[in-house]
RNA sequence: CGGAAAAUGGCUUAACUUGGUAGAGCGCUUGGUUCGGGACCAAGAGGUUGCAGGUUCAAAUCCUGUUUUUCCGACCA
């Protein structure tokens, strides 16, 4: 493995935050618009997000959900229809006032999220339970006037999915939270490498509107947490605002049960910081746009060039996501630049391999650069590596989180592992918000998520009355 | 939203303190030689300095406002 460095990224040792940032610009995921907050989502980066889109459409429509799209305005009275909701919401709302030159009757919101869209639809849709469940998901942007912003991880606008389903039961209301917080957690196993804490929020923590909130947590590699998706339990609560009544089978009205949940491109945001290093990017295979780039060595000599483009074409026909780079820059830096977007794997192709009849085969997770023969058994022989590659970046990042997943019993040690070692803290907790806002106040840490460890006899680290939950807590994006 | 810093060709930047024709490196274009970790030669193109005002004979430079970005807090997916 070389040693280069790539002068135009910061070292992540010497600044996290230039070190994101110039990774998410240097490798052309985005751009910044004019407007605070907006990005440009750049091919490439759009990219990722098509392939995380694509893999939970497809798990989405397999268990039952089908995709709507609704209206991008929210009017403002439909937006308050719920309490919680709104006060939520609300100090965060882009509001459309104007329509053409003159004012409008009733201002418009722009969907910070579209529960209450989705709940006056339904309303309108479902009378009996025959018509239920009901399971919509839509793909879109939302928009949330953030007042701190950084790509990815915090935009007024982002991209994201919103599933939204209402049920004739609790108990099948319950399964659908859970299986989709379940279709989370695989997903970013399976696809991004990404190990994920998974658990219940707090009261304090959950959404605006919702009865239980699960989350999944993933653990940056400066131990930071990012929490990377929802799946909410709201109980009959909108259903009652908006009025969402069904007859079930014993002839009665009941109000519906329902569940909503999304990722957004948070998640980009997420596989940038757990996997990349100091020389970029480094994508897991299943996602990446690019899995293989094949760089031409002389590429002028005859043959050469024929012959990255038969390999091209062979990877291509066994249906992976493959590039020859024959612009006239030099190997090394084609090396750099393939580094630098983390292209998974790089077949390096001259004259001499050709000789051979092999080529080398360099992986970007750790360097390791192999010779392989140009045979029948290539394609499965990359294959074999890219699944290789994805392991070792799950384990790699599952090591990192189990090492910074510390339970403590004390404040004193709450505060020093969080300060020293970093990561999540696991305390044991009382329940009361009181306490959680304290611990926030005296550390900056944010209770992330419950654990389903049971309690036995411990005291809450704030106040050392008997302890209800075990809480993972870490200082957060 | 508070505190701090920044904005000059595509990128990194010089000139700003002390006002006087905006300079460089990289990248880009054309031609040629190269090619196993960011190659080289030659000839070119590209900026009026984030935006808006003000001071001045004269503003990248001084003043005011504003927008965007970065970092630190508060708020939040």
């Amino acid at each position: 493995m070389s040693t280069l460095k790539n002068e135009a990224i910061c070292s992540m040792d010497t600044d996290f935050a230039q070190w994101y940032t110039d990774v998410c610009r240097k490798a052309e995921l985005m751009d910044y618009s004019s407007v605070k907050g907006f990005i440009i989502y750049r091919p490439y980066g759009y990219a990722i997000w098509e392939n995380i889109r694509e893999c939970l459409d497809k798990k989405f429509k397999e268990t039952g959900h089908e995709n709507v799209y609704m209206p991008m305005l929210i009017p403002t009275s439909l937006l308050q229809k719920e309490a919680d909701h709104v006060e939520g919401f609300a100090p965060e709302c882009a509001v459309v006032t104007k329509g053409g030159l003159d004012d409008l009757e009733e201002p418009l919101v722009i969907r910070p999220t579209s529960e209450t869209l989705f709940c006056e639809h339904y309303a309108k849709v479902v009378n009996s339970y025959r018509d239920l469940p009901k399971k919509y998901n839509q793909w879109c942007s939302v928009v949330r006037w953030e007042k701190t912003t950084r790509p990815f991880l915090r935009g007024s606008e982002f991209l994201w999915q919103e599933g939204h389903t209402i049920h004739a039961s609790e108990e099948e209301a319950r399964e659908e939270t859970l299986r989709m917080l379940d279709i989370y957690k695989t997903t970013c196993k399976d696809l991004l490498a990404l190990p994920m804490v998974t658990g219940l929020k707090t009261e304090k923590e959950k959404f605006a509107g919702a009865e239980a909130t699960y989350t999944i947590e993933a653990l940056m590699h400066d131990g930071k947490a990012l929490q990377s998706g929802t799946s909410h339990y709201f109980g009959q609560g909108f259903a009652k605002a908006f009025d969402m009544k069904f007859l079930n089978k014993e002839n009665k009205q009941e109000y519906v049960y329902q569940t909503s949940w999304g990722v957004s491109t948070r998640l980009i945001g997420a596989v940038i910081m757990v996997h990349g290093d100091d020389n970029g990017l480094v994508l897991p295979p299943r996602v990446a746009p690019t899995q293989v780039v094949i760089v031409p060595i002389r590429q002028n000599v005859d043959g050469v060039l024929d012959k990255a483009y038969e390999i091209e074409k062979t990877l291509k026909e066994a249906g992976l996501r493959v590039k020859v780079d024959a612009s006239d820059k030099s190997p090394g830096w084609k090396f750099s630049e393939a580094e630098m977007r983390g292209i998974p794997l790089r077949i390096e192709i001259g004259p001499k391999d050709i000789e051979e009849g092999k080529c080398v085969i360099a992986k970007r997770n750790d360097g390791v650069k192999e010779k392989y023969n140009l045979d029948d058994n290539l394609v499965a022989n990359i294959n074999t590596l890219l699944d290789k590659m994805h392991n070792e970046m799950y384990d790699k990042a599952l090591k990192h989180l189990n090492e910074h997943m510390t339970r403590v019993n004390t404040m004193e040690e709450f505060v020093d592992v969080l300060e020293n070692k970093t990561g999540f803290v696991r305390a044991p907790w009382c329940g009361d918000t009181e306490c959680e806002l304290k611990i926030k106040e005296q550390t900056t840490a944010t209770s992330r998520c419950i654990t389903d460890q049971e309690v036995h006899g411990e005291k809450c680290i704030c106040c050392g009355k008997e302890a209800k939950k075990i809480v993972n807590f870490a200082k957060s994006y």
